[in-house]
DNA sequence: AAGTGGTCTAGACCACGTA
DNA sequence: ACGTGGTCTAGACCACTTA
């Protein structure tokens, strides 16, 4: 304290919380190390717990550090991203065999597993059905939802729509898609992939979200409405991809004009 | 509660939370409504103040409702969203005289502003350097950073990054840069934009940003990292765009291969 | 003045992880 | 068994807003 009775303007949760960013900035603490347990930390600073642990909340909403349970509360180590965007959907990766996301995983000497969790028909939710250009009344869609990991770790959420007309009883609704996977067969379905509108968008997850990502709190979610657009400009697959914020860049690499 | 002893699995502050989302979700609470004070909610669910203002955090977290100091808890509304994306930077756009926010601004009936914090020269932060390809221990770089607010409100905050030997002694340096703007005057300087590449993630906040920006609690920020390069391929300006994730959408469209 | 959220105290018990 | 975070109680005072 500066001096005996400052009011100090500041609450002493933030005062707290500032001590402790401060530290983990000068390197103090870093990344992996662990903080001073709750009551510890109340100790030193003449705080009740409550206090000194709304001070680790407000580092926790901040993204620096993460509670876990029985153990402590630890430095958040700086996540290596995994990067996706532009060339997500560039033939070229395509014929590589590779999805996109086994190539990331593989630049970071992860392994990848690729969950499929459903592939049902249904009646599309509004915005993927304005997209798609297919009736938001009907089960007019092949929704496939997948899980991506890296390691066992969640790390993204892609669900995607496809025409029912289009897919039924195709490989489309088949958890294994045959080569170069759904875009391949959309291909032989007359679909060439020859723009692509992304929307990109940023927000708290939902309950469910945040425990299928096993996000700590704290952690936003990355969402994008990806629509392909075949050589006549109609939309032929619409998907949403949520991925961990932390885990995730998106690099959009393009021409001007 | 469904029976009179039931440990019931789930934490009080959490069933009081899903009982209010599920009330906003069913529409008896609607945008702008104001939830019970927390002293009210306490005595309906039989637990402390604290429990009760804990499942109002959570919502707040998640997104849901906003508390405003002294007049109570509030459902958000959804906010119409600024697109931004890849004809941020068209040319076509730029020859309207209008920059893409103020044409956003417009389309939503909104007053746009833009407030030049500072023009200086500075010593490049590591990202930028990298990106804009000069030195990071010089002071090889002119900083413009500047705010955006539409009908006062603030959207988004831009610091854009020039070369420092380009920018000396000419418009850029100065708040008002000239007809169509800094690209015009780099346009001068010989740099056709060709290519922009952006990079795009996602986080909460830092107490700075979240002070200018006005953000509530539990609204993360959508940050790019933009790259302009010329008819070389040399980067010639990077900027950091930091929005608010609950007032912007990006859009990306573009061609594959 | 009255009501609201913001902060804080000093306890308590539970659930989890590690030794 | 012990230390950790997770949740909760029953108070208290402060800061802000509205009437």
């Amino acid at each position: 304290m500066t001096s005996p009775d400052t009011p100090s303007a500041q609450p002493a949760s933030r005062r707290i919380a500032q001590a402790l960013r401060s530290a983990i900035e000068r390197g103090e603490l870093s990344a992996g190390d662990k903080l001073p347990s709750e009551r510890v930390l109340a100790e030193q600073y003449g705080a009740a717990r409550n206090t000194a642990r709304e001070a680790v909340r407000l580092l926790a909403e901040q993204g620096l550090v993460t509670a876990r349970h029985g153990r402590g509360v630890f430095v958040r180590a700086p996540q290596r991203l995994f990067r996706f965007g532009s060339d997500r959907y560039s033939r070229k990766n395509r014929e590589t065999g590779l999805t996109p996301f086994r190539l990331e995983a593989q630049r970071q000497g992860k392994t990848a597993r690729i969950e499929v969790l459903g592939i049902t028909r249904e009646v599309p939710p509004p915005d993927i059905a304005e997209r798609l250009k297919v009736p938001s009344d009907d089960e007019s869609v092949v929704h496939r939802e997948n899980h991506y990991f890296a390691d066992d770790d969640p790390v993204q959420i892609v669900s995607t729509y496809l025409r029912w007309d289009e897919a039924q009883g195709t490989l489309l609704m088949q958890p294994k898609t045959g080569p170069h996977g759904i875009y391949g067969r959309l291909e032989e379905l007359g679909h060439t992939m020859t723009r692509v509108r992304d929307e990109i968008s940023a927000r708290m997850p939902t309950p469910r979200e945040a425990a299928l990502l096993d996000l700590p709190p704290g952690v936003p979610v990355l969402e994008v409405l990806h629509t392909s657009l075949d050589q006549e400009l109609e939309p032929f697959e619409v998907s949403r991809y949520v991925h961990r914020a932390d885990r995730t860049g998106l690099l959009y690499e393009l021409p001007v004009e």
